[in-house]
DNA sequence: CTGAAAGCGCTTACAG
DNA sequence: CTGAAAGCGCTTACAG
């Protein structure tokens, strides 16, 4: 009933090389074989084994995606699903099927995903994740398995990282701002752990006082992480404060629509008392009322740079190549003019 | 460099049939080897080869998740990531890693499913889909590998589902209509192609006539699948039609959103002019204005339960299983009183 | 253009 | 409690 190469070759009455080689498209056989062959394959419903080829040759076809760290950033968080999708189109297109790693405790072999990159012999990894490296990160990332990072700086010889300009972004935030009018200006980040959250922090910093501004630390706060609730907690810290800044950049859409939840109890106007920016331009922001202004991060093109960055570097043992993303300022109502 | 159970054995001074029985975990070796082998396994950091034993064992440790179907529900739908994001942990917890077929055309072995699950013999499956099968999910459903199906009613022997009540789903919706002094009932649906779309305007309808209302096909309408923009053009539609309904049942959230979206545009009120009513308890019904009230669908249940059913294929061969879930309504702003 | 044979790294009866 | 050997289904020099 089950197929396999030897079979095949019997019936076709050649050697299992043959059939190999048409298996795998050389050009050294003869038509005739090669139809006769390919019509026996065909009937039989033949299939070759994946683990048998890997195992010959080293190379499983398989990419390795990795959801790391404690931020559990997994499915749930619209940026990263948008990328993964677009990623996974594209590997796709490139032959490749994606191989998830589950992040749980009990797995068999642990958190070690370099163990369990070997295990599977995946031919390319991609690891996606908001904030600083763990040491089981660190490991494969300066291992010899290609890697490409979104949205965390990898440095192995064969890795590479993509991510959006996080310093142009703020300063475009800030940019905005300034010329609506508004002069005091707050933040509300993920945690203090997120390197992303803090590089928007840091060039937000900067950009206020390259305008002139005055950068109040009271208006700067953390959250736990990149979803909702945490920007409500976040602006109701800021509320109960006293004092309100006049503008506030969320370091991620979740964050602004929890911030506006937030100032909606407190009958506090969106963009009238004062002005929201997000940050990743999901779908949601269109949905929200005001809707949102925002700094998109173009993930369709952020997917399908990554799945060519690691093809190169899987192929090519190509440079280290890493590639930085034009953020793009989407207006709407949540940011208005203070004039 | 790169280790082998052969040089583990070797290292030790055992035998390779040693090195494989403490690897897996067998009972009959002494404390004393099997110490001796575990620290010289874990001194070299090596990781025994999946496909090796894959090829063996006829057992991958796989689970392939596919997406199937025209609609191109990917990871962009809030409902199924949700629903795969718990199914991962799950499987995760039980030692599987998840394999996503890309669903790419030019993918060496097209959307023969079956094929591509033998070719990495997966030992189960968990098909995705909102709509009626496709030759070859129909053709993997009724082969030997076991398949769990989520809203999608698979019929294999070696193959089980789970999907809310879509029935009694629509009952409770009519039935909150109702209650509230609503009479005139609309439905705005995903293509007509889908079954879990007609599902549940076939159980609207007939709840509608079991409180003796009138059915009005007027304020049926299908759209294009169940994303925002597809809900917003099918309104349009509705509005555009000259009488309005007095309340829209929508078999998506996302329906309902881009409903309301076409709402606020002809500036009628929700739920003054026309009360809504949405499909799944994504987290963006809370952050909508007004707040969306909807059928929740367990997702992590969902998630859980499709994986415990897949364990119990795959490993008891136990008989067909199937699992509905009971909807919940969820009140929020967007369905007021009529009275 | 075609084929024989070794090898990839495991598991599994079976013998002792 | 331990080991020798066949087998899983491919690929790849190499020979012809």
């Amino acid at each position: 009933m089950s197929m396999n190469i030897k079979k095949i070759a019997e019936i076709a009455g050649v050697s299992v090389s043959t059939v190999s080689k048409i298996i795998n498209n050389y050009s050294d056989i003869s038509e005739e074989t090669k139809t006769k062959v390919l019509e026996i394959m065909r009937q039989t419903g033949y299939v070759p084994s994946n683990s048998a080829k890997t195992l010959a040759t080293k190379k499983s076809n398989l990419i390795g995606v990795i959801f790391a760290g404690k931020l559990n950033i997994d499915f749930t968080h619209p940026f990263f699903v948008e990328v993964l999708n677009s990623f996974k189109k594209q590997m796709g297109f490139l032959g490749y099927d994606l191989l998830f790693f589950s992040n749980e405790k009990s797995h068999a072999i642990d958190g070690d995903y370099l163990a369990r990159c070997r295990h599977f012999q995946v031919d390319g990894c991609i690891i996606i994740t908001g904030q600083q490296l763990e040491p089981s990160i660190s490991e494969l990332d300066h291992s010899d398995i290609p890697c490409i990072g979104v949205d965390i700086q990898l440095a192995g010889k064969s890795s590479g990282y993509i991510m959006s300009e996080n310093y142009k972004m703020s300063f475009k935030v800030v940019e905005h701002f300034y010329l609506q009018g508004y002069r005091e200006l707050g933040y509300i980040g993920s945690t203090s752990e997120s390197d992303i959250s803090n590089m928007r922090k840091n060039g937000y910093i900067e950009a206020i006082e390259s305008f002139g501004l005055a950068v109040n630390e009271k208006w700067f706060v953390n959250g736990d992480n990149f979803f909702e609730p945490s920007g409500y907690e976040a602006m109701k810290k800021i509320i109960n404060s006293g004092q309100l800044p006049q503008a506030v950049f969320c370091a991620s859409d979740l964050i602004a629509i929890g911030a506006m939840r937030a100032l909606k109890e407190h009958h506090l106007s969106v963009p009238d008392d004062i002005g929201i920016i997000g940050c990743d331009d999901i779908d949601a922001c269109k949905y929200t009322t005001p809707t949102l202004t925002t700094i998109r991060q173009n993930k369709d093109k952020i997917g399908r740079i990554a799945a060519s960055l690691l093809y190169d570097l899987i192929n090519n043992q190509s440079e280290t190549s890493n590639v930085v993303v034009e953020p793009e300022l989407i207006i709407r109502e949540s940011c208005g003019s203070r004039h």
